[in-house]
This record gives C-alpha cells, sequence and structure tokens, in this order.
DNA sequence: GTCTATAACGAGATAGAC
DNA sequence: GTCTATCTCGTTATAGAC
C-alpha cells in the first residue's frame, strides 16, 4: 500500500478502502472481484494492483483499518460517558448504525469465511475479538464495583456473550432487512445486564 | 437433481451433498467450486452436474435437506424430553454438535453470504430460521406456564436471543477453535433463562 | 498514478461418447 | 451414471507504455 501523502480522506487508496470495506461487509471477502472495485471507483484493475498488490493486501488493510476505527470509537465512548450501562449502550449503538447501513460486522463477516482467509487476516481477525473483549470486560467490571449492572460469574464470560449476542443478531436479523428487529434484540440483551435499581434504561 | 432410488443412504447424490454440506459450513457456500465436491466424491465435475445441473441447484437441495433433518432433530427432542428446560438443552446441544465437527451452522453461513445467494436459497434460509423461531416460541411459552423458564416479553423475542446467541456463539467462537469455550457461552444463555427454583439446571 | 493489454488460472457449465 | 474434452467467462495478477 502506498501512503496517503498526508491528506487522510478522499484519496485513492481510501477510496478503495471505503468502496471494498462495504462490499466486505455486504457481501462478504470471497463475494467481491478487484473488477467490482475498480468499477465503483471508476479506475482500472491495474491501478487497484498498484495500491493493493494483492487481494490479501487488500484484506489486511482492510481490517488494520476497520479495527483502528473501531478503538477509536470505543476511545469516544469512554471519554463522552461515565456510567457502564452508558457504555453499553454507546457500545450497542456502533452495531445499529452498521446493521441500518444494511452491512455486517466486518470481522462478523470474516469469522463465518475464516477458514479460507489469508493467515495475516485471521489474525487480525482473533486480535479484533480480543480488543473487543477487554474493553468490555473493563465496563462490565466497572458496573459491578458501581452497582449498575449485575451478572453472574466472569466478566469475560458475560463480554463475550454480548460479543456474541450483537454478532449473532446481526448475522440472522440481516436476511429480515429490519433495522427495528435488530434494535429490539440489541436492547433485550443490554436490559438483561442492567441492574433493576437506580439505572433506567431508558435514560439517554 | 434424480431421485434416490429408495437407498437413501450411499448413492453418489447424497455422498454429494454430504461433501458439499461439509464444505458450506466449513468455507462458505462461496467458498467451495465443483472442482473440490468432484475431487473428494472421486468422479468428475461432469458427473457433478448430472446430478445437480446448477451450483444454485445444489444449493437449494443442501437447505432442503438441512432444514428437513433439523426438523427431524426437534421433532426428537419433543419425542425424547418433556420439560421445557431439557428441550433448551436438546436444542443448544445440536449447535454443540455442529461446533464440535468444526462447522458453522449451515444456516447461519448463509445468512452471511445472503445478499450473493439465488432467490430460492435466501428464501430457505429465511424458512429455517422462522422454523426456530417457531419452535422455540412453543417451548418458552410451555415453559413460562410450567413454571421452569423465567424471562420478560413475548416469547417470540427470546427465541431470537437465543437464536442470535448461538449462531453469534458459533460464529466469533470457530476463529478460536475451543469448543469448550462454545459450550460456556451455550451454558451461559440457557442459564439466564431457567427458573431459579425448581429445575436444577445440572439435569439431564 | 493510471492506463492498455494480456497472462495464467479456476470457475460454472455443456456436448457427446461410452 | 460417468467419462473426456471443451467452452465461456471471471478471477487475480503482471508487463510495460504514458
Amino acid at each position: 500500500m502506498v501512503a496517503e501523502r498526508g491528506r487522510g480522506d478522499g484519496g485513492t487508496a481510501t477510496r478503495i478502502l471505503d468502496v471494498a470495506e462495504r462490499l466486505a461487509q455486504m457481501r462478504g471477502f470471497n463475494g467481491f472481484s478487484y473488477a467490482d472495485i475498480a468499477a465503483e471507483v471508476e479506475i482500472t484493475k491495474a491501478a487497484l494492483h498498484y495500491h493493493f498488490a494483492t487481494k490479501a493486501d487488500l484484506g489486511e488493510a482492510l481490517i488494520g483499518r476497520y479495527a483502528a476505527r473501531f478503538g477509536e470509537a470505543l476511545a469516544a465512548i469512554d471519554a463522552s460517558t461515565s456510567t457502564a450501562p452508558a457504555k453499553l449502550r454507546g457500545y450497542a449503538d456502533l452495531y445499529v448504525d452498521v446493521f441500518r447501513k444494511q452491512r455486517m460486522c466486518l470481522c462478523g463477516m470474516l469469522a463465518a469465511e475464516y477458514s479460507t482467509l489469508p493467515d495475516a487476516m485471521q489474525a487480525s481477525v482473533v486480535s479484533f475479538f480480543d480488543q473487543n473483549e477487554a474493553w468490555l470486560s473493563d465496563v462490565l467490571e466497572q458496573g459491578r464495583t458501581e452497582g449498575s449492572l449485575e451478572f453472574t460469574g466472569p466478566a469475560r464470560d458475560t463480554a463475550r456473550m454480548i460479543i456474541s449476542g450483537l454478532e449473532g443478531a446481526m448475522l440472522v436479523t440481516r436476511p429480515y432487512g429490519d433495522a427495528a428487529r435488530f434494535q429490539v434484540a440489541a436492547d433485550s440483551l443490554l436490559a438483561s445486564l442492567t441492574a433493576p435499581a437506580g439505572q433506567p434504561a431508558s435514560t439517554g
């Protein structure tokens, strides 16, 4: 990949990644080709190979940017909210936003295709989920300490349940194309963790 | 597709479906080719096309058989268990068995690839989830009536949560290749529904 | 940085012999 | 019911001009 000379936005490599990301999230990494990207970006396949020599390279760049942005989104939640339930709502909203764009979580999609992915991509997918699990575990521990969240067992197990629940709801609900249905699923998942007293779930 | 002349087992079409099913569950419907199947079944691609003229035909046969077997498995659970918690454990065990074979639920995998599938396959995927939702809703209602299960809101919403939770746990856990981890996720999910008194979760 | 042109391969699918 | 042979198309990827 070629560095984006400080622009950071509309450079060709960025536009390529934007299109590839959408296609990967909607159709899967094995569900689009360089020709698809080239047509949308309106460059040739050869120009594409200049920016990303192989599809594996493109895939690595895709996950790398996605995970970085996700990390920034988690940091933004930490910066803008203080209570654990509010952080969890912020987390779930990240998924709702993805669903509204009629996309699957990139790493959820790649998890399905996992065994067909290049090694580097496989490692990055696992890192992404580890990153999510770590952040959620911290939030859950905080919530249990605050008394704003109630759950049994290790925070890690509940963190995994949240990730699985949201990824699974996206996966299963997407064929129905119903954003409200996904919203209900996400709300129900978090409601089961919010302590009955003190933290009204309808706030925010 | 050609009828399996009453054998029902080792016929070529059946062997083709067995291999295709495993490949679809491990790699996705877009992650294998006729050549892959032909190599494993040890026939030629041309012979494959005799049994399943197009890949779309193969895909329809795949889901059809899968959904039928799943329905039989649900009927078997109904026949062999009486209490709602036991039925739910039986249901979760179906997923555990799939995970142990290092596979994804076929329809979970197809849900990820949904937008790339032929129309007939798309419709069958939705039907599969509807079938699961209906069966689970009945079990949940029964459990609430019995007093063996506790959950709030429509049974349908909880049914969806169970499906999403199990599919999501399979999706996210599969990259880690850890059956015990999936088992924990499945157990936790059901534990949150089992009424605290009267129904020991360790039975059966 | 983008292009034309093409290589090299694999995909799904078909014709026709046996 | 299976084969050989082939077709057509789409795929990733490369060479070299501009």
